[in-house]
Formats: C-alpha cells, sequence, structure tokens
DNA sequence: CAGTATCCTCGCAGATACTG
DNA sequence: CAGTATCTGCGAGGATACTG
C-alpha cells in the first residue's frame, strides 16, 4: 500500500485503510469504544505483544485519533482516549458489525452484549452479576449487539 | 489474528476483519462498485501482482462475497461480480469514504466523482468526455463522492 | 486472458529481557 | 505500570516465468 500512496491519494477508503487497515488498529479501537483506557488494559484484552501495541498506539495518536495523557498516580500512568476523530469512527465499527450480524452470524444470532453505563464493564451474566460477581441494577444496563472482549472466556 | 479467532469468535468486529481485514481485498471489493468485472482490470487499477489477486478473488468467492462466472467468450473469460452479500459491503465502504472525507481530505476538499451509468467507467473530464474523449451526454451522469480508481493518473 | 508455479524480500507480529 | 530493545519466524506481497 506504501508504494500505492499516490495513486490512492484521493482515495477515502484507501486512506481509511491506510490508517487502520491492519491486524490490531481495529480491535485497539472497538476497546475503547468499550471503555479501555491503560495500556495494560489493552494488553490483556487482545493479548497483543507490548511492542505491537506501542507501535499501534503511537501511530494512533500521531493520527490524532487517540490523545495520550499523563495521570495523577505514581509512576507513569497514561490513558488513551477517543479524539473526536476516534469517536467518528464508531460509524466504521457499526457498518462492520452490521454486516457481520447479518452475513457472518445471522440476524437471529448476532451476539448481545450489556453493559454496565456506571462502569463501563461488559456484563457477565445477562440477569443481575457483574463482572466480579455483584448484582448489578438491570435498571442501570444498556444493551448494545455484537463485539465481546477478547480476554473473556 | 489467526491464533486469537476463538476468543474473537463472536465480535461482528473482528469477524469482518478475519475477512477483508488485509491490504487488498476492501480495494478489490471497491473496484467492483465501480464496475469492475475482469482479472485484469483488476490487476491493471491496483497494481497488485496476479499470484496475490488470485488469492484475494479466490477467499472472496470462498466467502460468498464475489461470485465468479464464465464467459461465452474464446478463451478464459471470466467474470467476479458482488453477491448480495458483497454488496452489503457498500455500507462499510461508505462509513470509511465519509470518515475520510471528514477527517483526512476535510469536507469542503472531499473529492467528487462522477461515474457514467451506461458504461460504469469514470467520466475523466467533468464536462462532457468519457475516459476514451468520446462525448459523453451530461443528463446520464450520477455523482458520487469519493474512491477515484488507482490507474488513473 | 486468466491464471499457476517459484523464488525472494521485507515487515508484521510474537517472545523475552530489560528499564524508569 | 508502561513502555523500549532485541531476536526470530513467518507470511504477505512483489517479480518473473510459464501454461491452457
Amino acid at each position: 500500500m506504501a508504494k500505492k500512496a499516490d495513486v490512492n491519494a484521493f482515495c477515502g477508503v484507501a486512506q481509511a485503510l491506510m490508517r487502520m487497515g491492519d491486524t490490531w488498529t481495529l480491535l485497539i479501537v472497538r476497546d475503547a469504544f468499550f471503555g479501555m483506557k491503560r495500556f495494560s488494559e489493552f494488553e490483556k484484552s487482545l493479548g497483543i505483544s507490548k511492542n505491537i501495541l506501542a507501535a499501534r498506539l503511537r501511530k494512533l495518536v500521531d493520527f490524532d485519533i487517540f490523545e495520550r495523557r499523563r495521570l495523577e498516580e505514581p509512576g507513569q500512568r497514561y490513558e488513551y482516549t477517543l479524539t473526536k476523530k476516534g469517536r467518528d469512527l464508531w460509524v466504521v465499527l457499526t457498518a462492520m458489525r452490521l454486516w457481520s450480524d447479518k452475513w457472518v452470524f445471522g440476524e437471529e444470532n448476532a451476539p448481545l452484549v450489556a453493559i454496565d453505563t456506571a462502569t463501563g464493564k461488559r456484563v457477565a451474566k445477562v440477569i443481575a452479576a457483574d463482572a466480579d460477581g455483584n448484582p448489578v441494577d438491570p435498571a442501570r444496563l444498556r444493551w448494545r449487539l455484537g463485539a465481546p472482549r477478547a480476554n473473556e472466556e
């Protein structure tokens, strides 16, 4: 793709792919939409090597899709959050997810995922417990299709 | 991604990426939306090697995104056309293009492309000539944003 | 024209060790 | 914790020659 950068210079699809068209980038962005912010969170969620993750995050910050902020904590603590430009990728992820819902899973079997709006974490059991087993008020649940995280068995 | 196929088995984004998350696949699909059908058309448009193109097309046919049909012509002539499943990728491409229009080009500078609805080919000059220099009835033009092809200078 | 067969290269990605 | 540094392999992708 690099060599053909010039000929694809005016193609929006090619331009988007040049920024996110590798194995990990869009999955990192997906996890960010799930509320992950820390290096170690992405690392654990995706099972990606540190060096690759570092390179992808650096690229995402360069592209102004992520923002890196130092935290007011002891030690080196950073967080990566989506910028407006990054949050606008929601439409791309959603388009992919809807396509898979229809053509990979089938509409009937499309995965259903519940997020606790207070913690931002996925609810492990549908009825009333969060990932730690603590009770969750069902009224606080927001429902969303698709995209479970990698480190959940 | 291959090793993590299991953990991402229920993520629509990951599933979509497993099918189209490489350098070329989505660009091939893009060209198909521009009316390209033949092996040689994709080859010339993208500047991709024959073996890679053959592998991608085979995969796309396996995934039921493309359909391969032998033509009633002398010699080995085939054409690859999008299936319903493939045409449904239009939304994904459009989401990417719109994102680039906004964040890469800027709304004001988003590329504008005209397609002759009769030939399916992009019009080289905006006023009244097709790629071969023949006059084109402006009434036959359909306008569309983005995605010029690679072999056009 | 539409591929297949081969060879080669480069960079992605994984694994591990080390650092502030 | 949040990386960097280093080594390694493997496969994507490129180039070329050949075939029905």
